[in-house]
DNA sequence: TGCTTGAGCTCGCGA
DNA sequence: TCGCGAGGTCAAGCA
């Protein structure tokens, strides 16, 4: 931890600020502030108490007491400017941050600040994640019985004009399949499907079958499906990363160096 | 602030933690960690210093040194663990966040805690935003002209089989006009917007203009649109927003209390 | 750099 | 509670 500061005056904090915003180290800051933002829509939000986080990379998020979301934020700022102003009589510390493209500001006015920490955060470790939309893919190529038996496939992103077929395949019976894929499917998936579907018969001069495979489904999505003569396949998740995992098991070994980690 | 401990052993930490997690405070931790999380999908992220904090509504986040968005989080979480476990004969604080509906776990193992803080947030404020698509819709109404000169709105959400029209009006030929109002633009929007067209053409019987309404527009979703035969009107923001000004302005001065703010 | 697409999307609204 | 759509979406991948 580069700096811890408990009810810091203004002149003090500015200064860390200064020194600190604009390199790469976290900023932590507790107080209460107003916050104001202009840019691709316009929002003011009124004095309250939050939490600002700078990160290291000049993004800035200001979080309310509740919800995932920050209430403000910026994910890319190109200056940081830091200022004590006096507003209607009273002291205020003013933190700007400003963006190019698309332009735009967000502007934070402390009142008062409770603690404000600078640290320098080290992690070179990546997320590792399963059950993205393109595992159901592998996961189907590996497999494709999970979809259908006997069912063989063709082509991965196979393009089209209407754009990209998720998996391009043959039935037993030798019959073309378009499949799509998608972990939350929805009407526009159906329209989708629909539309490649199309296409596909046109280029094949013939009947084409339409298999659209998620983890979930409603019954309206369903109908309307089935209303174009489509299909749906349920896969289950837990198929999808197990098949993942194997394949990981057999990549093991290769990456797994540590990082390493300053106490300062 | 109730609690600030600076590099406190897991069993002060994990005290704090029992006595505030399942509370309506906000909890900071800076520490080394590494976390696992499975439910609709499934994700590892090794050793890495992070920033973990616990919302006054029970979210809880775990942010690295860069990005908007955090590696892992819950947004809802119906019941918190805290352990001390020894693994691979290493001490480690273990904190599990459990939801029910989905089906969902995150584990956060701590290998060290530079600082763990416990804040009671006062925020009684909400954001007060425009320039949503709703914002619009009544800048449209508002005055027409933004849109296209001698321009009449007949009705708003009109309901055809397809679904809701924004904008449904007149043109200074009498010709009736479909507007499709979008903050982003795709191609979906298009083939909304064609299809409405397409009922009203039945409903009338009669040749009907569409007019996509955006801030913003690509090249291609543009020649998309104008293959159709449908039409584009850019909107600026500004003009949007500061109507929607003139109507804050009016109803000024209804609701602006101050909100009380502890300094416990 | 701009465009397209997915996200453990989240969140709010409405049925 | 579920379904649906918007988001200042963000962020990754690719042209």
């Amino acid at each position: 931890m580069k700096h811890l500061l408990e009810n810091p005056d203004f002149e003090k904090a500015s200064e860390v600020l200064d020194e600190y915003l604009k390199r790469d180290f976290t900023i932590q800051m507790n107080g209460l502030c107003t916050v104001n933002y202009q840019g691709r829509a316009k929002s003011k939000l009124d004095r309250g108490e939050r939490l600002v986080i700078k990160k290291q990379d000049s993004a800035i998020l200001v979080h309310g007491p509740e919800n995932y979301q920050p209430k403000n934020w910026q994910p890319e700022v190109d200056s940081y400017s830091v200022k004590v102003e006096y507003i209607e009589d009273e002291e205020m510390l003013v933190l700007e941050a400003r963006r190019n493209n698309p332009d735009e500001v967000v502007e934070i006015r402390f009142e008062s600040i409770d603690l404000l920490t600078v640290h320098k955060l080290v992690d070179k470790s990546d997320l590792k994640i399963r059950g993205h939309e393109v595992d159901i893919h592998e996961a189907i190529e590996d497999d494709p019985d999970i979809v259908e038996e006997g069912l063989n496939v063709v082509k991965r992103e196979k393009e089209t004009p209407a754009g990209f077929i998720d998996v391009f395949a043959r039935d037993e019976d030798d019959q073309y399949v378009v499949i799509e894929v998608k972990r939350n499917p929805d009407y526009n998936t159906v329209l989708q499907l629909q539309r490649y579907v199309d296409e596909i018969e046109e280029e094949f001069s013939g009947e084409i079958r339409g298999i659209l495979v998620a983890p979930k489904m409603t019954q309206k999505i369903l109908d309307y499906l089935e209303d174009r003569g489509l299909e749906f396949v349920e896969v289950e998740m837990e198929d999808v990363i197990s098949s993942y995992e194997a394949i990981d098991q057999s990549q093991k070994g290769l990456s797994d160096f540590g990082a390493d980690y300053s106490t300062e």
